[in-house]
RNA sequence: GUGGGUAUAGUUCAAUGGUAGAGCACCGGAUUGUGGUUCCGGGCGUUGUGGGUUCGAGUCCCAUUACCCACCCCA
């Protein structure tokens, strides 16, 4: 039997229908916010994210899900959204068309092959938000924010860790003040950080095999080296949060997976019972669009990994839909039913027919077992008077209408939505 | 890439090495047009796949694949 390819998942349902809402409502909370929205390619040439996304991470190293296509293009699905983004920015002249800052979001699968585990998938959905030509630290706040606002909608209880990784300036004068002082206790490091030591000393920070926060309280920590710029900045940025409501608490041992970030870098942790407890994450990136060879263009934005925010939303958050249904009790009645179909068609209710005909007591149970909220019938008596008869599955209620007065059925049965819909707006 | 666990009906799970079963779901029925309850009927599934041990394997051994959980890393 053919299956689903590994660490990819179908989506159908009640868990799909509850994805959709999440989206939507996602949408409307960033636009609000007068973010728009930005589609791009599930796939890019490989060396976009190569540069992009850095040659020396995890993500590009061992976790891209590449192939060459029928021309021998080396060919990258999409591990992140930013490298994209910023590909796209500069592509369309948008830093020289569009009046700054720009703000963008995106929401859409992404690919890293990884073994799967609760919380991460070989497919998984992120929102992300990035905002071009605009260096002030309150943007970053305002970028930490609307991630908070996201999570705040859906009631969730989160941690913002907030961090500064310096810049071009001052992270290289700390790099080396921490290769100094892990050096002298080289033969005390794991494996992977002895090498880390030569090719990416920050990474050493958050290394749960050393776990050097625990063992050495006298680690040169970023924040306490930042060069006058940042450190005002990142002064600036902690009052913007204050400002927001943003509880975030500072901690020097953020380090990003990517190598394109510069000063701001943050996380959000949640209680997600499993183990991948990071549902959003981000920074400023203001040198990645000169890099990828766009005029310079200060950034920031976050992802937010959607499978791990699903997972904490309870799963009463959303009602189910109100859903209304026809049947025919005899084959006399299947015509009118297909012509109140037709009538009903025309209007914005949920609304389907079940055509083959069905004793009265099968329709009720078969639609009760579909938790379907109003049913229409039409049977012998119908016919003969033109009628149709709804039963209001939750009270029991019966009326009865002509097959002609869909307006008026219409009507009621939209006043019953607006009860029985909770809107979380 | 590295560990650990699991694999039997659509699904959740049983079956001291001796003929593969149950609940739920699904379909039908219990005399006439009213649901959630009850009762009755409806199941041959290559026991994930391939080998091996044995008179005999769902059960023991080896391999393989898939899923789940964790590590690494990330959202």
């Amino acid at each position: 039997m053919i299956k689903a390819v590994k660490g990819m998942n179908d989506l159908f349902g009640k868990k799909a229908y509850r994805w959709g809402r999440m989206e939507e409502d996602i949408k409307t909370i960033v636009q609000t916010a007068n973010f728009t929205e930005f589609r791009t390619p599930i796939v890019e040439e490989i060396a976009l994210f190569k540069r992009g996304v850095g040659e020396t991470t995890d993500v590009v190293q061992k976790e891209m899900y590449d192939f060459l296509d029928k021309k021998g293009r080396h060919i990258a699905m999409r591990p992140e959204g930013t490298a994209s983004v910023v590909r796209a920015f500069i592509e369309h002249g948008i830093s020289i068309n569009e009046p700054a800052p720009f703000k963008l979001f995106y929401i859409g699968p992404f690919f890293r092959y990884e073994r799967p585990q609760k919380g991460r998938y070989r497919q998984f959905h992120q929102l992300g938000i990035e905002i071009f030509g605009d260096d002030t630290p309150q943007m970053d706040g305002e970028m930490i924010f609307t991630a908070c606002r996201v999570l705040e909608h859906f009631k969730i209880d989160y941690e913002v860790h907030i961090n500064s990784i310096g810049c071009k300036e001052c992270r290289p004068v700390y790099r080396e003040k921490l290769v100094e002082y892990f050096s002298s206790k080289k033969d005390k490091l794991c494996d992977d950080c002895q090498k880390r030591i030569e090719t990416n000393p920050l990474r050493l920070l958050d290394c749960k095999t050393c776990n050097p926060k625990e063992k050495y309280q006298d680690i040169p920590v970023m924040t306490d080296h930042l060069c006058e710029i940042c450190d005002d900045h990142f002064k600036k940025l902690q009052k913007s949060l204050e400002i927001f409501h943003v509880k975030g608490v500072i901690d020097p041992f953020i380090v990003r997976g990517l190598d394109y970030y510069t000063r701001t870098a943050f996380e959000i942790v949640a209680n997600t019972g499993g183990s991948q407890n990071a549902v959003a994450g981000g920074g400023r990136y203001d040198n990645l669009v000169s890099d990828i060879g766009g005029v310079d263009t200060p950034a920031t934005g976050f992802a937010m990994g959607l499978e791990r925010l699903f997972d904490l939303i309870p799963e009463d958050f959303y009602q189910p839909p109100m859903i209304s249904a026809g049947y025919a009790l005899c084959e006399e009645a299947v015509d009118d039913l297909v012509h109140f179909a037709k009538h009903m068609s025309h209007h914005p209710v949920t609304f389907f027919a079940d055509y083959k005909p069905r004793k009265i007591k099968k329709v009720l149970q078969k639609a009760d077992r579909s938790e379907i909220s109003f049913v229409f019938m039409v049977g012998e008596n119908e016919v003969k008077n033109k009628t149709v008869l709804m039963k209001n599955m939750k009270t029991g209620e019966q009326k009865l209408y002509g097959q002609h007065e869909v307006i008026l059925i219409v009507r009621d049965l939209m006043k019953a939505e607006a009860n029985f819909l909770k809107k979380n707006f």
